[in-house]
Order: C-alpha cells, then sequence, then structure tokens
DNA sequence: CTCGTCATTGCATACGGATGCAATCGTGGC
DNA sequence: GCCACGATTGCATCCGTATGCAATGACGAG
C-alpha cells in the first residue's frame, strides 16, 4: 500500500484552469498560521480570544496585538462549529403592513446585538411552503428564535422550529401556551380604551378588528366588548377589517358613520385608525371627536402627527424587547426553564381624536413636551 | 455542571457580551449517524443532499427518505466550514426614522431568501465604536454584504468591511466609486419634480433636505438646484432639516410659509414632505396646493393617503432590489468583476399636493384605481 | 471470456477553532 | 538544594460536512 501522504501539492498540472471561480476569494489568515508566525501554539490563540481561559495576561496580549496587526479575527462560523453555540438568534417574521414591527424588529435586533447575538431574519411567506421555510432555521443551528409574526405559523409549526433552543413569541400566543411569549397587555389596553369613552361620555361604541384570528386581535376584540357591556354602553358594531391596513380601517370607518349611531370607535390598531380618522373627516365630514371619538393601539409614530392627534393605547416596546431579551438569555443559561406567558403593562395615551381642543392644548410644534423623543 | 473558575478575568471590559451557559441541547442526528443507520457511507448522506454530485437515483431516494424519517437536515454551520460559503448575506442598516428603508429591507431580505441567501442584520449605531462593530461582518463570513445605511459609515470602513466578498451599496455612493451601487436615480427624480412645479405654473420654489452629507441629500438637492436655474424659477430658500424627519419638515415649512414668497416645494423626502404639509395646512392656513405645492420623494404609504395625496417621485423599489440581488449574484459567481454604479429610473407621481381636485379626480376610496396594489 | 470504461460508492482528510489532558515552568516550603 | 503544586502552554482530537481519489461493480466491445 503506498502512503503518499503529502508531497504533491495540487493537482495542479494542467487540469488547473478552471474558468468558473466558485468558491472563495483571498484566504483571510488563520489562528494556525497566526500562531506559528508568532511562535505559539494554536491553542493559544484560541484562548487570547476567550475570556475566561487559562491564559496569562502578557501572552494574551502579545496575542491580541500580533492579531490586530495580521488583521486576523477568529473565524465565527469555525467557533460555532466546535462551540455548538452559533451566537446567532433567528428573528421570524412575516409581511407586516404595519409600521410597528419593523420599528420592534430593528431595536430588537440592536438589542440582542448588544448581549452578543447577531440577528438572522427569516421571513415567512403566506403563499409558499412553511414547513420548508421553517428548515432553514434548524439547519442554521440558531441558539435562539423570536417570532414576530402575527400570522401565517401554526402552534405545530412553531414547536417544531423552536424545538431545543431559546424560543419567544413576541405579541402573539398559542393556545396551549407551551411556549414562551411576551406581549402588550391586550386586555388592559381594550378595558383602557372602553373606560377612557365611557369617561368621556360616550355610549354607543363599536370595534374594527385586523387580521381575524390572531390573538391579538382577539383578545383586543374580547376584552373591549365584555368591558363595554360592564359599563352599560352600547356596542353598535363589530366589524373585522381583515387586515391590518388603512384601507381596511377607511372602509369599516364609512360603513360604521353611515350608520349614524355610534360616538366612538375603538380601532384594532393604529393604522386602522388612521384610515378610519379619514374616513369620518374627508369621507363623511364628520367631526372627531365632537361627532365621532376615535381611538387605536400600538402608538407609531404617525399617532403624534398633528392631523390625527390620536388617541392611542401605547405598546410598551422597550420593555417588550428588554423581556424578549432577557428571557431568552435566561433560557440559554438555565437547563431547566418553563414556558410562561408575559403580558406588559402599556399606558393609554389621550389626545385630541377622543378630547376635543378645550381638553388638551396643542402646542405649538407638533408634540406636546411629554411626548417629546 | 460549571463550577465558576475564578477566572482572574480580564477586567479589560472588552464587553464580550456573550449570553453565558451550557452550549448544548438535544442533539440532532449526523450525516455519520444516518449513515451507519442505513449502512452507507457518511459522503453518500452528504452527496444525496448536494444537487450535481455523483450518486445514483435510488441510493438518493432512500436516503433522502430516510432522512425525513429521521428528521435529519445537513447542519448548515458545518457545511459552511467545509465550503467556505455561508449562504448568509450581511445586511448593513443604521437608525432609520424613514419608513421607506424598513419596507426596502424586508423585500430585500425576501429576495435574498428566494436566491438561498439568508439575511444577517447588523445595526451601525451611530454612538457606539463603528469599526468594531464591522468587525463581526468579517467574523462571520458572510458571502455578501448590502448597505442600506445612508449615514454613519465611511468609505473606508466600507471598503474595509466588504473587502473580498460581494457588496453592494442601495441607495448611497462613495466618492471613488470602488463599490458597487444601485440607487434610485435621484438627478432625474430631482429634475422631474423642478419640471412639475414649472409646468404648473410655479416660479418661485423652494427645497428642503434631509441629512445633510448623505449622497441622497446632495444628489436631489444639486439636481434640483440646477434644473431650477435652468427654467428660470426663483429658488427662494434652500434649507437643511438636518435630519429626514416630520419635525424637521414642519420647521422648514414654518420657516418657508411664513416668508410668504414661494409658491412650490420640493422636500427630499415623503416623511419631510408630509410634515410640512401639516405645518402649511394646519399651522399656517395656507392652501396646498392652490397657495403652495408641496412634492416628496420616496413613495411610501402614507403619501396615498387622501389627506395628503402627495406628489412623489416615487423610487423604483422593486427594480432596485432585483438589480442588487443579481449584482450580487453576479460578484459571487464572476473571479473578476468591476464595480459599477447603477441610477436606477423612477417615477413622478402626481397627485393632488400640487394638482388641485380640477386637475385629478378623486376616486371614492383612497387610491386611484392606476395606484392600487 | 477478458479488458476497458463509466457510474457509484467508500475512504481519508480538510475546513478553523475549542478544549481535555499532559508537559513544562516557576516558586515557595522544608 | 530538592520536591510539590499551581499557573501556563502545547498536543491531539473533535465538531459535522464536503470532496479528491481510489475501489468496486456493471456492461459492452473485441
Amino acid at each position: 500500500m503506498v502512503v503518499t501522504s503529502g508531497h504533491t501539492v495540487a493537482g495542479d498540472d494542467m487540469d488547473d484552469a478552471n474558468p468558473v471561480g466558485p468558491p472563495p476569494k483571498r484566504k483571510p489568515i488563520t489562528a494556525r498560521e497566526l500562531a506559528r508566525l508568532m511562535g505559539v501554539s494554536q491553542s493559544a490563540v484560541s484562548r487570547a480570544f476567550t475570556p475566561g481561559t487559562s491564559i496569562s495576561p502578557q501572552l494574551r496580549q502579545r496575542i491580541l496585538r500580533a492579531a490586530a496587526e495580521l488583521d486576523y479575527h477568529p473565524n465565527a462560523i469555525a467557533s460555532m462549529l466546535s462551540t455548538r453555540r452559533s451566537n446567532i438568534a433567528g428573528i421570524v417574521v412575516s409581511e407586516m403592513q404595519n409600521p410597528f414591527y419593523p420599528t420592534l424588529i430593528e431595536k430588537l435586533s440592536r438589542e440582542l446585538q448588544r448581549v452578543g447575538l447577531q440577528s438572522l431574519m427569516f421571513n415567512i411567506t403566506r403563499g409558499s411552503n412553511i414547513e420548508e421555510q421553517l428548515v432553514a432555521l434548524r439547519k442554521y443551528n440558531v441558539d435562539a428564535v423570536v417570532v414576530v409574526s402575527a400570522t401565517v405559523l401554526s402552534g405545530a409549526s412553531l414547536r417544531w422550529a423552536t424545538e431545543g433552543r431559546a424560543a419567544v413569541l413576541v405579541n402573539r400566543t398559542i393556545p396551549d401556551q407551551t411556549l414562551t411569549s411576551v406581549s402588550c397587555d391586550n386586555v388592559e389596553g381594550a378595558r383602557a380604551i372602553a373606560d377612557h369613552f365611557h369617561a368621556i361620555g360616550r355610549r354607543q361604541v363599536a370595534y374594527v378588528g385586523g387580521l381575524p384570528h390572531t390573538s391579538t386581535n382577539l383578545e383586543r376584540q374580547n376584552a373591549f366588548i365584555t368591558r363595554v357591556a360592564e359599563l352599560g354602553m352600547t356596542l353598535t358594531h363589530t366589524l373585522s377589517g381583515g387586515e391590518y391596513s388603512y384601507e381596511a380601517g377607511y372602509r369599516a370607518a364609512l360603513e360604521i358613520g353611515q350608520a349614524k349611531r355610534t360616538d366612538a370607535v375603538f380601532f384594532a390598531n393604529d393604522i386602522l385608525a388612521i384610515g378610519g380618522f379619514d374616513a369620518f373627516k374627508d369621507g363623511l365630514g364628520l367631526l372627531v371627536p365632537e361627532d365621532i371619538a376615535v381611538a387605536g393601539f400600538d402608538d407609531v409614530d404617525m399617532t403624534r402627527w398633528p392631523r390625527y392627534s390620536l388617541t392611542t393605547f401605547r405598546q410598551p416596546v422597550d420593555a417588550i424587547i428588554e423581556r424578549t431579551v432577557s428571557l431568552i438569555i435566561e433560557q440559554l443559561s438555565n437547563e431547566d426553564f418553563s414556558p410562561s406567558q408575559n403580558p406588559l403593562s402599556g399606558e393609554l395615551l389621550i389626545r385630541h381624536s377622543t378630547v376635543g381642543g378645550r381638553g388638551l392644548e396643542k402646542i405649538g410644534l407638533p408634540l406636546p413636551p411629554q411626548e417629546q423623543r
């Protein structure tokens, strides 16, 4: 048996001609090379870059300095393979017409980055094969999964996709509560809106929902209806916009406004509410809030625009993100971790769409001071 | 269990924030195990999952079936290490107040996913050490980088971060043009707005910019000013909002409106324009477009809301994304690829903020048919 | 019936770093 | 001056796949 180890560098010869250049680019320096150049072991290099390992401060410094000089950076892929930790969080999102979510995702991604997790986006599109898209989540071995997709995914899919890793559902739940979720307290919010309508003397109220089968929609709707009944108000309409869009809000508002027996409407989110607001004012010539009061949910930027000055229930975005990140960290470190549901308190923001000019004072520029960013 | 090693800890708080904790979870099945169970070689398993490899259809089927049964999926991390291809694109973003960008990023990420690239988000925050944040880009060995961050990053940083990999700058350029960029044709857009103002009889026009030193702002401003001069119109103001925000537009509009000698304003993006619109109407009681015409840039959703019906220059988002993705694919396959600048044509959308009710007919619902999505 | 060819499949090793364990070095105690 | 012990450092091996090359098998030509 011939053991021609080493020796012939490559099948160079003539068939070196490879027209296509599919594989690599200029190779970055590796830990081994750095080590060889410095006359130390590759282990030393590895340890120099790993906090809490056994290595003398001097050697570590020497290595770090040399690394900086030679532009060496540990290859994260290789680390992942040996440590079985990717330091990557998968963020599962789907179509978002609601500007609330891009904002949330950006902040979330920033926070995750701060604790050492990069965010890998997984866009789930309604049409295509969902299970198949989730396979990627598992293949990439992400340490954690944050699901910010209200729809599309079933509980079963989610359980499968997140099996064996840290996971948090944001603003959605699954019926059996086997997964940890963090959300705005929809019940609190919807009740607050109902209470507010009552407090300003409205008695004929309506609800306009968004995507029918989402937990956000159902929770807000049920809580609102319940509270409205408790307060002895009349529920004139319960509509579903079918989606969380401006047009859906506009359409629903036309229907409500034309019936002329409603004096306050709670839209399940701000975009719906803004569409409704425009329909009442421009489409039907009603006065807001005199003829009809309008409230939304989320507190997106636009609610603060003077045209709308929309009363809304602010989702505690920062708290949601903070809790999400800390729950993930906890799951990553605790062997035993049991799923929990985490509704977080929001805040009712009363603006001109429910309380006329007398009740609040417009300040020169669009934003009342306490709401300035 | 870990017995906290009293690590001397480099208090050198290079806050290498790493979520700590026991790495592993329940181990998924590997190719080797699958192979052993089936009595074939690990290579066979690998080949079964790699298109275009030498393996009989029968064996491939047998393996794929068994894999499905045992819930085996090739570990992407390990593949990356072997192939030196991560199939990941890094998307570099920074603070975005402009809703145009989240939308773009979502679509971009979806398209990249369609061609087999997952998107890893890199949020660059203005405050912190930028170079340090870019290191991650290199450590993760992303195959490609898409920069959608108008600001913050210098050309030098970008060149370093993207060195040796496919890269595309979206809606920004760097002076020396050593990197490929794809953007909306700002010059075309700004000229179109100027022409439009001229066509509707305006002669006293103003420009309101956003972030002063961004290429988008500079290009739009210069092209507008030039064209205005060519057409013999008077440029009454050239303001910089300082940022692309509603408030900045509002403020600038107050200043312009109070001077009472301007009859058309081009805002460098839609958010500025909407702020300006509200300032003119609510803040100053002017009529739009009768007293003053307002135009924006981007064509975000809100421009179509009936309240605003904002004339704007539509960025060819789909074309931008398509070109970006194809340029990336090209760079990934071509050894020699030279950077190019790719301005793409947009489209002037004339709406009511420049042409009164006579000129356009409002259709029942908010969106004129040809603009329905 | 024998040999060459092509199609499959297995074997061995590389990818770049992490880490258990052994080897080495420096020190203080006796 | 000798030995034990803790602090460092190096060695060898593993993480899970991909892939060049050799081995095996099937099949048609001569």
